[in-house]
DNA sequence: CGAATAGTGTCTTTAAGACATTATATT
DNA sequence: AATATAATGTCTTAAAGACACTATTCG
């Protein structure tokens, strides 16, 4: 053990992390998407113990050469297991203690990551049987998960759906390009109940974050819709008030 | 390493963390308090290397002996600095990188935490020289801190007046018992602007989070004011709008 | 033209801001 | 009574909800 009298570089010489006992430490993901008018979660089968063969989030160890940082780590990660390199992603939460995980002490960084399903190609890792999503829906439970992984889906599940009441969040599951209607479809298919078109209208205009694409629509049998895209580089944009209050 | 005919038992039994390169990881603690009007954030001089003699957030390792989760380990350390045992306590964020600590690859999960000053009894832990409050305000800078802490400060600091906007938290910094006039001072003081009474009122009573003291009053040389505490269990209450919108 | 969805306008409702007024203690 | 702060009431304002109405394309 380090003395008091030694200067620091000595110190770092003779710093050694295994001479402590150490929690796991791991970087998991939460990755969402809507595909086929219905939310799904990014789930991946074990191939390795502990829970082989079980359900889990994607995730793993953070690679203390190739990652500079946390984020990088879960962009990894996420590339791997998807193939998207630019995705929404935040951190969602910390999670650790000494039963989650057999091996012992484990705590994990977990991400909360929104992808548009247009720009997914799942993958087949080297550590996972297979890599699938999952539809979140009432009549289709998911199968039971490993580690503490089904509460941390819960705790994802409930961010997604309180940031999309009072944030721009539920645009970042569209194509590059879309209408107001298809927006709203969206936030409408989050929140599980209809919005009314005029207030929700007011509420984008007023947030200033999309950009009209002058001269293009959206056809069908019906008057053209208005395209529209993400105004770049703005993040997330917050309304002062939520969408409902009762 | 393990092979993936073997039992969960068997891998087990042969797993050892220490066969592989991982990243420190650390709990530390911003907590703040009001006194003497002012905001105050807790700092500690570290008594070791690296960074021996600088002035830095409170934290340190995970015991994996005598923490069962990340928030005891978040526990264990304010008591040992403060004494206090009850207070307001959130995680805020997780910070992790190549470069923030000299001894290699490490990762914080940072709490928030909010205490009344009239519980505080500041101890001397065992690693620190000096554990102090400094004032948080343009014309007194703080000293410049080890690690990222300045930087992780910065983002509790935001998340402070953030949720102060739109939530009861401001109410944690006061003694159990206290007036609405002492609570909107305590609102005034966190976002630095003057607020309006009757608004105000409006406010706490819509969000229904502070039981009368029947007949208690706070005496003075004017109209007694009447007592309030937290209803207990309730946590934080969130309003559907925000305190301003300009 | 009819069907269908896009897009806008008007009135109401809700919660907050501005500001005046009343209430009740001490000195 | 004067003073000081507590507590409440009224009017205005900002943004959302309800809902009707107009616009524009295709078939």
């Amino acid at each position: 053990m380090a003395s008091k009298q030694q200067s620091e570089k000595e110190f770092l010489k003779n710093y050694n992390i295994h001479d402590y006992e150490v929690p796991l430490t791991s970087v998991d993901l939460v990755i969402f998407t809507v595909r086929e008018e219905r939310l799904h979660v990014l789930l991946v089968k074990r191939a390795d113990h502990p829970f082989m063969g079980q359900w889990s989030l994607p995730g793993g160890f953070i690679d203390v050469h190739k990652d500079k940082n946390l984020e990088a780590t879960a962009l990894r990660k996420l590339k791997e297991k998807t193939g998207v390199k630019a995705p929404y992603l935040e951190q969602l939460q910390g999670f650790g203690s000494k039963t989650r995980d057999p091996r012992g002490w484990s705590s994990t960084f977990v991400y909360f990551a929104l992808i548009p399903s247009d720009l997914v190609e799942l993958s087949q890792g080297s550590a996972v049987d297979a890599v699938q999503w999952f539809p979140i829906a009432q009549d289709q439970p998911l199968p039971h998960l490993a580690f503490d992984h089904t509460e941390i889906l819960e705790v994802a599940l409930q961010r997604l759906y309180n940031k999309v009441e009072y944030s721009s969040l539920a645009a970042h599951l569209l194509p590059a390009e879309f209408t107001l209607s298809e927006l709203q479809q969206m936030y409408q298919l989050i929140l599980g109940r209809p919005l009314d078109k005029s207030a929700f209208r007011k509420r984008i205009k007023e947030g200033d974050f999309l950009e009209e694409l002058n001269g293009q629509f959206r056809y069908g049998s019906n008057r053209p819709a208005q395209l529209y895209r993400l105004k770049q580089g703005l993040g997330l944009v917050y309304y002062a008030r939520s969408l409902s209050s009762d």
